[in-house]
DNA sequence: GCGACAG
DNA sequence: ATCTTGTCGC
């Protein structure tokens, strides 16, 4: 029942005992989902992430990208005052619906991966964002975290010792089996000082997942793969612009947003 | 009881 | 997530 989308709608109630039951529910569905390879080497990814404006709330953006060339095709952006707090371990009933909406606002509906911002399967109920969001809509979902959630991280390798990146330097490991990994930590530049999780939200394995994370790393810009990376960006500077006045929630409902990438983007 | 705690 | 001063390096 919580994997078709209702996560995506806000009929649900809010009650906190209830939100965790639904996780629970749709735990065993999520781990059995990560067993299943891909299919096809994804060409195109969707990258959702949101950041809030003081004045209207959660900007989410959805960023559609091509993978070969880390090229953004299409965004979109969708804007509202989220229907619960932030709680650790109940992101999704704070940000997926804003994300749907922000989907359903592009033109182009087919792309093969989700990368979100935030965990997978590396969650307390196996029930991260990224897991809601691609049980709800039948496609492969990845999480990446900035910071760990759940599991105990055991560490492979030191950050040191990396010859190449991005470079797996931990595994992120179930409290309750010692032999499930939920997540790989990645230091993803030479750089970089602070792992990243990447984590299979549904219907991938987490080597697939990181695969795919991996060869989007080697071409992005940041340590953030760059779905997400645009999505992060688009989202802060909205925000911003929308709190400075700069910019109205009205002009995104309008589709005026093709001439903004260059003031957007950077 | 005490720490941990995505965004 | 957001706020915010100061510092380091190209």
């Amino acid at each position: 029942m919580w994997d078709g989308g209702e996560i995506f709608t806000q009929k649900h109630s809010l009650n906190i005992d209830t939100l965790i039951h639904i996780q629970k529910k749709i735990s065993e569905k999520a781990l059995s989902s990560i067993k299943a390879r891909l299919s096809r080497t994804p060409r195109t990814a969707l990258g959702l992430d949101a950041a809030y404006s003081k004045r209207y709330g959660g900007v989410a953006i959805a960023a559609l990208v091509d993978i070969s060339n880390c090229g953004l095709i299409e965004y979109s952006v969708s804007i509202g005052e989220p229907k619960l707090e932030y709680i650790p371990g109940l992101l999704a009933f704070r940000e997926a619906a804003l994300f749907y909406t922000a989907i359903q606002g592009l033109k182009h509906q087919s792309y093969d991966v989700i990368v979100v911002d935030g965990h997978g399967v590396s969650h307390p109920r196996y029930a991260g964002i990224a897991t809601h969001i691609g049980l709800a809509l039948a496609k492969p979902s990845i999480g990446v975290a900035k910071k760990k959630l759940y599991g105990v991280l055991k560490i492979i390798k030191s950050r040191e010792s990396c010859r190449d990146f991005p470079c797996v330097i931990g595994e992120l490991i179930d409290k309750k089996r010692s032999d499930l990994v939920l997540a790989y930590a990645v230091i993803p530049k030479c750089r970089d000082k602070s792992p990243i999780y990447v984590s299979p939200g549904a219907h991938i394995s987490l080597d697939d997942a990181y695969r795919v994370i991996s060869s989007m790393l080697e071409k992005s810009p940041s340590k953030l793969p760059c779905p997400t990376y645009y999505a992060d960006k688009l989202s802060k500077k909205i925000a911003r612009g929308l709190d400075a006045g700069t910019l109205s929630p009205r002009s995104f409902k309008l589709g005026v947003l093709s001439t903004l990438d260059k003031y957007l983007i950077r």
